[in-house]
DNA sequence: AGGTCGACCTGGCAGC
DNA sequence: TGCTGCCAGGTCGACC
């Protein structure tokens, strides 16, 4: 569910809700989302302390100190969610007890559809994902001579590209193609053939794109929720997606879907050559 | 080797 | 109302 902007909002939320406090207690609902076998879970996290809440591309990963130094990392895929001080209904998969006496309170792990996925690990190099990702979109390292020389012999479609998390970390469906619409470029055009102007287009808009989303706290298709429960406000300025045969807030021309590597893509026809 | 495509799950919604 | 088919923000492994 959630790109870079929304688990970049949760993060945050979870930071005021769980620095430096301790995990009292860990109730599995559904172990079907652990990638740590449940005793092993329960065991690595229990009376364990919040030292720091990061993200990296679309994955937080909680530092827990205690006898030991362990991460959760948490993935939550399409319809994960991390609610503070929510009520636990039908998708309430796991569920940590906060705090002790008048100080307690709940997080939640929701997930309708399941494929999110949480594991505890001693040494972060253990979690394959992360040791795959490309550079963070606000990184030195994603600069437009990055990009070009990245897509230099890519034979792909700038749109998959830009999905493809060892490329860049954090960009999914919804922002690469606001992205390609504010840089006026086809989500079809080969990534191979950019010149060095459009590199640039695509490095300051990825980062302006995002920062918009993250500071309305992100965008609300269908299951994204902040770590409060509430919807995000980006949904309101996203131009394309979602909005097949709606006008183009450019040039007035129907905006269209098409499919590609297997999603969805919006774009304006007129305005993304 | 690079790139694409289904599978993983559940549920909402449109159309009949 | 109820059924069917399609769609969904991500990621991985199988396959071409």
């Amino acid at each position: 569910m959630p790109e870079l902007p929304e688990v970049e909002t949760i993060r945050r939320d979870l930071e005021k809700a769980l620095l430096h406090k301790t995990f009292s207690q860990i109730e599995v609902i559904d172990p079907f989302v652990l990638r740590t076998p449940q005793d092993k879970f329960i065991d690595a996290l229990k009376k364990k302390s919040v030292e720091a809440i990061d993200r990296r591309g679309k994955a937080l990963i909680v530092t827990c100190v205690g006898r030991d130094k362990v991460y959760l990392v948490v993935q939550l895929m399409m319809t994960g969610q991390l609610i503070i001080e929510g009520v636990p209904d039908k998708h309430t998969r796991i569920i940590f007890h906060v705090g002790n006496g008048r100080d307690r309170s709940l997080m939640l792990y929701n997930d309708q559809r399941r494929f999110g996925q949480l594991r505890v690990v001693k040494d972060l190099s253990d979690v394959k994902h992360l040791s795959l990702l490309g550079p963070e979109p606000f990184d030195a390292a994603f600069n437009p001579k990055y990009i070009l020389e990245y897509t230099r012999h890519s034979k792909r479609p700038i749109k998959n590209l830009l999905l493809d998390h060892t490329f860049v970390a954090g960009i999914g469906n919804i922002y690469a193609c606001e992205i390609l619409f504010r840089c006026g470029l086809s989500p079809k055009r080969l990534a191979g053939r950019l010149s060095l102007a459009q590199a640039k287009d695509i490095h300051q808009y990825s980062i302006q794109v995002l920062n918009e989303a993250i500071e309305a706290r992100g965008s609300s298709m269908r299951n994204y929720r902040d770590a409060s429960g509430q919807e995000g406000g980006f949904k309101k300025l996203i131009r394309v997606y979602a909005r097949e045969g709606e006008n183009c807030p450019r040039c007035q021309s129907p905006i269209q879907r098409t499919v590609q590597a297997g999603r969805s893509t919006f774009y304006c026809p007129q305005c993304q050559k």
